[in-house]
DNA sequence: TATTGTTATACTCTATAACTATA
DNA sequence: TATAGTTATAGAGTATAACAATA
């Protein structure tokens, strides 16, 4: 079949965001976490005592998402959250969130590396550059 | 707030493409369209005759999903169907349809030229290959 | 007045299973 | 036996609106 979509450069940004994201999340599925879920522990544990609302902003997640997500982490016994001040909570990884976020990280690293190797070596180093200048 | 996340590849192409699918869709709404249907427009238009399966194998769309997606374009007047054989359809784009996809390519040229042009020049011209090592 | 956290809700996209009819 | 088209359905992701409480 005729397809001229395959030389279209947004076309194909989104086709291998999906193929990659898909195998990602298939890789962390034996964990019990999604792709979201592993940037917020990210974030949590690069930067403890963080607030929900200053994750949302920067991982463009809405507050009213992060809410049912952050409690799924809670009731996991990954994170624990402890009042700021009085409307505010800060955000930590417990024991548990701690070892989660090292097998995440296991994985991921893994996978980045295998996503890395894939593109030919003398495009290899232009590929984070070109998609930072389509989004920061 | 720090955030090891800016500089993994496998992120970066995840907000690349949001960024970008999100703007694209935003072009694309005043035309009623989505970038899904815009795709299959194009596939259709490229290929006279072509069944909803092979469109949907190669744009990754499942059969069970091209079905009310191809209704909806053929309610709007845009594509029809004939059958082939005794179970196959072949799809054609209407005037309105191939009106319609030009529109939907004036503006998806002016996007895609856009953002190659925020990719810095030294960078440009690996974007595409790297892309095409990750899905195809 | 703006922000935080939360609930409810709706819409899109996508994935699976099941069915009929035909190649 | 495999394929085409269809329907129904469920899950995930995401967006908006509204609310109470606090900065």
């Amino acid at each position: 079949m005729h397809d001229p979509l395959i030389s279209v450069p947004g076309y194909s940004l989104r086709r291998a965001a999906n193929a990659t994201g898909a195998e990602l999340s298939a890789r962390l599925a034996p964990l019990g976490l999604r792709q979201s879920v592993v940037s917020v522990l990210i974030l949590i544990g690069a930067n403890p005592g963080v607030t929900a609302s200053a994750i949302g902003r920067q991982l463009d997640i809405q507050r009213a998402n992060m809410a049912p997500l952050l409690k799924r982490l809670e009731d996991a016994g990954l994170i624990k959250r402890l009042p700021l001040d009085g409307k505010s909570l800060g955000l930590d990884l417990t024991g548990d969130g701690q070892d989660k976020l090292k097998q995440a990280r296991a994985v991921i690293d893994d996978f980045e590396a295998e996503i890395l190797s894939r593109i030919p070596a003398e495009h290899r180093a232009h590929f984070l550059p070109a998609l930072e200048a389509l989004w920061r």
